[in-house]
DNA sequence: CTGTCATCACTGCG
DNA sequence: TCGCAGTGATGACA
């Protein structure tokens, strides 16, 4: 099969991979989170053009209400998915935009390559150190229960740190563009993670979380 | 209907 | 430069 439009085939086998962690999805151990991280899952091709690509979408910094003020989040994001798959975060409601075609490309690479079913994207994009997000975990209700989450990186290492929420036990992990890190099943329940300011970070990371959630879930 | 629980990012430190 | 403590109105849910 030749290359698809772009170029940007990821149906390409790939090679050079180091797989660094990896624990399986039943192990309940409070030092390891139940992840899998997968350094060089993209090629430096495919992330080259992958970054060209989510310079078109339509990144948006919207408010939110923390402690009784309203912030912009330090950072922008776009939702795509399925039909109905609309994302809810923070008392807002997003609809979900139709798949790019390289996205949905990607969506059917971790299929293929990893069994990693998902019918929606959030694209985070953090254009330096000084964007970050907070303690969370992805655990909103509409997510299929025993699905795994997909979090691919682009673009600058960051630190990526999860915290196991019974003990406080943290694990850091350095994600670098073309990183994959498998969140799997119970992840959620047991770990928070973060992405922390790095104010020495001068170019921007691109994330993607691929997830599995129930369609019209709230109508 | 009512109480409980988790939530989010900023400021002001040390 | 990093990271902790302190800051509350709101919606989901039992």
């Amino acid at each position: 099969m030749t290359g698809f439009q772009h170029g940007l085939d990821f149906g390409e086998p790939q090679s050079g991979f180091t797989q660094d962690t990896v624990v399986a999805p039943t192990a309940i151990n409070q030092n390891r989170p139940p992840v899998t991280w997968i350094k060089g899952f993209l090629s430096p091709k495919q992330q080259q053009l992958l970054m060209m690509e989510v310079e078109q979408y339509p990144l948006d910094r919207v408010a939110i209400e923390v402690y009784g003020k309203q912030h912009f989040i330090p950072r922008t994001q776009a939702w795509f998915g399925d039909l109905g798959c609309d994302y809810h975060y923070s008392k807002l409601h997003i609809t979900a935009l139709a798949w790019p075609k390289v996205l949905s490309r990607l969506r059917a690479k971790l299929l293929n390559d990893h069994q990693i079913d998902s019918n929606s994207v959030l694209v985070n994009r953090y254009a330096d150190g000084r964007d970050c997000m907070g303690w969370h975990s992805d655990d909103e209700p509409e997510i299929v229960t025993g699905s795994a989450i997909a979090s691919i990186t682009l673009g600058a290492c960051r630190d990526f740190v999860v915290r196991h929420k019974p003990t406080q036990t943290k694990v850091n992990f350095a994600l670098e563009s073309g990183d994959l890190l498998i969140m799997h099943p119970g992840m959620q329940q047991q770990w928070q993670h973060a992405l922390p300011k790095r104010l020495k970070v001068t170019e921007p990371r691109i994330n993607f979380t691929f997830r599995h959630i129930i369609p019209h879930y709230y109508g």
